[in-house]
DNA sequence: ATTCGATTGTTATGATACAGAACAATTAAA
DNA sequence: TTTAATTGTTCTGTATCATAACAATCGAAT
C-alpha cells in the first residue's frame, strides 16, 4: 500500500500529476491526513460544533455560552475567574460573555460579601427556565451523535480515549 | 452519583454555594460538561493543537500550512480550489496562505496549460526538503500522542470513532 | 498599622480564523 | 454567440483568542 508513489485517483482522472513532477515531490514518510490524530480531531470537532451551532441558532446561543450557563446551573456561586479558568477562557474575554448573559436576563453577578473584588455568578429564574429548554435542545443534538457513534458504549469509549489524550501525567 | 444536588468539592471548601441558592438553581437534567461529546472533543483538539503548534513554532508553521504542504507532497498538481475544499478552507482564505508558502520558496503556482484560470500547485525542491524536516517533527509529536493514548491500537480505535462522528450517511 | 505583592474584574488592543460578496478572466454550455 | 459557471482574487466584516495595563481590593509580612 505504498501510496506515495501511486497516482491518486482524482489526479489520475485529470491526467495529473505528470510523472516528472511526481518523482520530484515523492517524499518518503508523508502520511495521509486521514491518519493524523490532530487533523481528524479537528475535523470531527468542527462537524460536531456545526451541528451544535445549527441546533442553537434559534436560541441565539453559542457553545461558550452554553458551557457557562451549564456550569452556573450545576454550581452556582462560582466567581468569574473560576468558571473562566475551568472552561479555558481568558478572564478578560469572559467579561463580554457574562455581560451578554446578564443583558439577556439569564444570569447575574452578585457582590460577594466576603471578597469585594469578586462577583459570584448565578442564573436568574429566567435563566433557569432557559437552561431547561437549552438542555432539551442539547439532548436531541447529543442523541444524534450517540446514534452516529453506534450507541452509548461507543460514546463512552470515545470519551475515555479523549480523556487519555488530554490527561496530564 | 446524583451530583446535581451535591456540593462540588471546590465550592464546599469555600463555603459556596449556599443552600437556598442551590435549590433555586437545582435544574434537573444538567449533565456535567465532562460527559458532553462536543465539549470533550473541543478540549482534546485544543490540547493536541497546542502541542502541535509548540512543536512547529521553530519552523514557523501553522496547522493549516502543514496540511497544505502535506497534500501538495502526496498529490502535486492539484489546483487551489481542490486543495482548499478538501481541507475545509474557503478558497478566498486560501490565497494568502498560498502566497505565504510561495514567498517562503516552499511551494509554487504553475499556470495550468489546459485551463488558464487555474493554477496547479507544487512543492519546490526546497519545499520537498522542508517537508522532510516537517515530517520528522510531526512524527515526534504524533508518537507522543500515541504514547498517551496507550499504543497504536488505541490510536486506531480513536480514529475509527472520529470517523463515525463525521461520516455522512 | 503599614507596606507590598497578589488577585479580581475590567478595558483596550492586536493577531488570527473564518465567512460572504463582488469582480475580472476564462471556460463550458445553450 | 450569447449565457452561465468556474477560478483566483480582493475586500470586508465578524468572531475568537491572547496580552498588557489598570484600579480596587485582599492577604501577608513586617
Amino acid at each position: 500500500m505504498s501510496d506515495a508513489t501511486t497516482r491518486p485517483p482524482e489526479a489520475a482522472k485529470r491526467g495529473r500529476p505528470r510523472l516528472d513532477e511526481l518523482t520530484a515531490t515523492d517524499v518518503e514518510g508523508i502520511p495521509a491526513l486521514e491518519t493524523i490524530i490532530g487533523y481528524r480531531l479537528r475535523r470531527a470537532q468542527l462537524y460536531v460544533f456545526q451541528d451544535f451551532i445549527e441546533s442553537f441558532t434559534r436560541m441565539k446561543l453559542r457553545p461558550a455560552e452554553f458551557s457557562v450557563l451549564s456550569v452556573m446551573a450545576r454550581r452556582p456561586g462560582l466567581k468569574q475567574t473560576e468558571i473562566a479558568e475551568e472552561l479555558g477562557i481568558k478572564r478578560a474575554n469572559f467579561v463580554a460573555l457574562m455581560d451578554s448573559l446578564e443583558r439577556r436576563g439569564l444570569a447575574e453577578r452578585r457582590k460577594a460579601d466576603t471578597d469585594k473584588r469578586s462577583h459570584s455568578l448565578h442564573l436568574t429564574p429566567e435563566g433557569v427556565r432557559f437552561v431547561r429548554k437549552m438542555m432539551a435542545v442539547w439532548t436531541a443534538h447529543e442523541e444524534r451523535l450517540v446514534e452516529k457513534l453506534g450507541g452509548p458504549k461507543e460514546r463512552d469509549r470515545l470519551i475515555e480515549l479523549l480523556d487519555r489524550v488530554v490527561a496530564r501525567d
